[in-house]
DNA sequence: GCGACAG
DNA sequence: ATCTTGTCGC
């Protein structure tokens, strides 16, 4: 009776139906204000009185999967650890290749992408590891996304740490678009400014769009992923942008695609862990 | 009905 | 995400 066409789209329905109520749950534990105990590094003079309270940010995390052109099920997942107060050098790496089964579908990312990035944290984390991350960088976006909890709020609620997501493209929300925005930050009054705050038809506050870099006119897409304000997500990626996508997670982009080609033996099962 | 749709 | 070469410019 039944096509395997129709098989499958209802078994898309049903998991749809599960990841909805997933991500209302975790939402429930969503944190969207400065909540850490680091503070950002500074160098202006009326800022060192405050040198000698709390830690300065220091380690900060990156993380991306790269995909098999052969095999589109074949991914490698990426975890770099940068040190923000000498010169962004990497300090840490892991990577795991795995065979995914989940789909990539628009608003889902975090179930295809999220399993295999939380074991290389929580591996780091066991071991005890003195460049566990402060913060987590996320190719992917926060807050700006259909139902307000994209990959980065997913991996935060789910590892307590501070995130922030990062979109190369807008994922369209709320009557933004991409040309929309573009529209804006080449308009006259924002001639000389290279950063935009993202606010739908509604009024809500989605994030931030930056040129990062002189010379481009793509912007990256910037929002709070958890236990982090939009003001500070802001200052962390103009502190790491070297170039157009903020060095965390380039790095992790770069050495996730470059594991990938160097160990392509080395294939992992992952298992969806809750 | 049509278009949009992070990675 | 990935498919794809050269090319124009600082």
């Amino acid at each position: 009776m039944d096509t395997s066409e129709s098989s499958n789209r209802n078994h898309q329905f049903d998991s749809n139906k599960n990841w909805v109520e997933t991500q209302e749950l975790l939402k429930n534990r969503l944190i969207l204000e400065d909540d850490h105990t680091w503070r950002l590094p500074t160098t202006t003079q009326e800022h060192k009185e405050q040198d000698g309270m709390g830690e300065k940010l220091k380690y900060v995390g990156g993380v991306d999967l790269s995909f098999s052109k052969e095999d589109p099920c074949i991914a490698c997942g990426a975890l770099v650890i940068l040190d923000l107060n000498n010169d962004l050098n990497v300090v840490y790496e892991d990577f795991s290749i795995v065979k995914l089964q989940v789909p990539y579908i628009p608003g889902f990312l975090a179930f295809r992408e999220a399993p295999v990035l939380l074991k290389l944290l929580e591996k780091l984390k066991s071991n005890a590891h003195p460049f566990y991350p402060q913060l987590l960088m996320v190719d992917g976006n926060g807050i700006l996304h259909p139902q307000g909890f994209g990959l980065a709020c997913h991996l935060g609620v789910l590892t307590s740490l501070p995130t922030i997501g990062i979109g190369k493209n807008l994922h369209h929300v709320d009557g933004l678009t991409q040309s929309g925005v573009r529209k804006s930050l080449a308009s006259e009054e924002n001639f000389t400014r290279d950063l935009i705050t993202l606010i739908g038809h509604t009024g809500r506050t989605w994030g931030a769009a930056m040129r990062s870099t002189r010379g481009s006119s793509k912007p990256i897409f910037i929002s709070v992923g958890h236990r982090m304000s939009l003001d500070t997500a802001i200052e962390v990626v103009k502190l790491t942008c070297k170039y157009r996508v903020p060095e965390p997670i380039r790095q992790a982009d770069i050495r996730s695609r470059a594991n990938l080609q160097k160990h392509p033996e080395t294939i992992h099962i992952c298992k969806v862990e809750l």
